[in-house]
DNA sequence: ATGACTGATTGCATATTCGCACTGGTTGCT
DNA sequence: AGCAACCAGTGCGAATATGCAATCAGTCAT
């Protein structure tokens, strides 16, 4: 584990890719931030992708030590842990909506695993704030708690779902 | 060079990752849009990082095979290739700046690398579809001409460099 | 013809990623 | 107490990606 690899240039974009530029890192960023996982086994098994544990633990890892996400010991389980996105990675929130954008438009996606993006590309920065917020609440215990984006999403995602499945 | 690895899901998110979710790719991208590098020495030897020649050679070929990139003989060298960037790769430009505005405000990025973000962020969406107007005319022999954000981002970037030159 | 320049390619050592089995410990049910 | 299910994470061998230097053949100006 070497962990300090020299950074090899001042370039933002360069500099955001040395810590998101992989195969993984950005989708279990995705999966703390839209489908609410917190707990390691939820990372790995749940997702659509299916990461191998030893990649999840290497990239959790190294999240954390990026700043981008928090542990913390879950109460009713003693082993359990609870993975907390950061202030800074709830600022990808934007990034996430331009990139599901983007990929909505240009390549292969499916219906149900689009329409999120869609529905937050559509929102604008008003429901990305909202989000942000959301997020806030829920991965750094800020109070209040107005418009649940996240039920939105699924409620569309969801709704999808259902007419598909109806199809047959 | 396993040409069909299967699509791991069709998440948007996932999916852009499949085309950008590597260290160089979006680095290459990068030095073609705001560097206007389009020959292969001009992109393996002016850019910050430092990208080996095989590495670059792949990541043209991927690039192209995807569709980010196109590839013509250039006509004063027989073998010279001049690389320009598809629609879909000008349409990253919303990305490029918001991912490098996250980089700066949440990275230990340089002064002189990341004013060119700056600027780009603070243009905001007006400043973007210039700058992808401008890309049309370079890299797609789109007519018209109109604001050059390039130009204006380059004389920033070169006002900096000559006031921290100046301290010495 | 020579030497610099072009877009690559090759060989080789190291680094990273992969799938999969497996560990040590905890919890809840009976 | 016994035991299955669950928890975060490790170990391992194989495959893949990367970094680096040398090299290639064609092209060009002199």
């Amino acid at each position: 584990m070497a962990e300090s690899h020299a950074l090899r240039s001042g370039c933002p974009i360069n500099l955001t890719l040395e810590i998101l530029g992989d195969r993984w890192s950005l989708l279990v960023l995705r999966d703390l931030m839209f489908g609410n996982r917190r707990h390691f086994r939820e990372l790995l098994g749940k997702s659509e992708e299916g990461i191998a544990s030893n990649i999840l633990a290497d990239r959790l890892k190294k999240l954390m030590a990026q700043g981008m996400i928090s542990r913390a010991d879950d109460p009713t389980h003693k082993q359990k842990a609870i993975y907390s996105l950061t202030e800074r990675a709830i600022q990808l929130v934007p990034i996430m909506a331009m990139v599901g954008g983007w990929g909505r438009r240009h390549l292969p996606v499916s219906e149900e695993l689009s329409i999120r993006a869609e529905l937050l590309e559509a929102g604008g920065p008003a429901m990305w704030e909202a989000f942000m917020d959301e997020l806030r609440v829920l991965h750094l215990g800020a109070p209040g708690g107005g418009r649940s984006v996240l039920a939105e999403l699924q409620a569309a995602y969801e709704a999808v779902v259902a007419r598909n499945a109806a199809r047959y």
